[in-house]
DNA sequence: CTGTATCCTATTAGATACTG
DNA sequence: CAGTATCTAATAGGATACAG
């Protein structure tokens, strides 16, 4: 790296779609996505729909650790914004099926990227936070 | 389209890295990394650091309805997991210059795809909440 | 200019009990 | 099986005042 920083970092920069100027930041519907997605199981539970559809007890028992109360309100709220599709199946006792929708699958993608990144910094992170914590 | 599938239902799953089992899930650390990214302004500092280096007054402003407080937490936070750089010059007064590390700006990318899929998903996901909501 | 300290509110999430 | 209802604890976040 030959600049110190009069603009961009210049490694990088090409490889990003571009510089984002602050006032279009604010307006961007970014926010909104980054936040539906940064809850505590909203991710988990896409990238498990990912793989499969799967029903109600299912998920409480592969998520492990989340309650009924924020599984069926993680999941009313993906399928709200379109993310996930519930379908209640006619059988007795009722059992009820959550699948993504088409939209949850592209998002899948870009999610991946993100969840990709984390494992391969996940080492980076820990001894930066080491390095402030423990020392 | 012919398909070889081997069991998975969608038509982007060749595009997807991978199935996530649901164990690999459980143990896995992008559930930190999405948490630190998806509180209310960590991304947008993120992405405005990505952009240029800034002074903390400067966020400030820039950011617009951030509290001191919280400019203050996040930019703590980040600079804890490695990817935000302090630093302190030697002015009178003081100003303090805050840029993204390599890690941070490797961050960058990931993020501006999901950012990307906010962009062209907008309209959906709001279709899709008033379908529910307002009718 | 660059923060800290304090107080207060809203939101998130867990535990538990109950229902069609 | 697939939830709802209620209560409570923890956390996030904002407002304001003050400090080096």
């Amino acid at each position: 790296m030959s600049d110190t920083h009069t603009g961009v970092p210049s490694a990088l920069a090409y490889e990003l779609p571009r510089p984002v100027p602050a006032d279009e930041l604010a307006a961007c519907p970014a926010g909104e996505v980054f936040r539906r997605v940064g809850d505590k199981w909203s991710v988990l539970l896409v990238v498990l729909l990912g793989g499969r559809p799967h029903r109600y007890n299912e998920l409480h028992r592969a998520v492990e650790g989340i309650s009924q109360r924020m599984l069926t309100r993680t999941l009313r709220g993906l399928e709200i914004d379109g993310l996930v599709r519930r379908e209640v199946l006619p059988t007795v006792p009722p059992s009820v099926e959550y699948s993504l929708t088409p939209l949850g699958r592209s998002l899948l993608i870009p999610l991946s990227a993100l969840a990709d990144w984390a494992v391969r910094h996940e080492g980076d992170i820990r001894r930066a936070r080491s390095d402030s914590t423990g020392r």
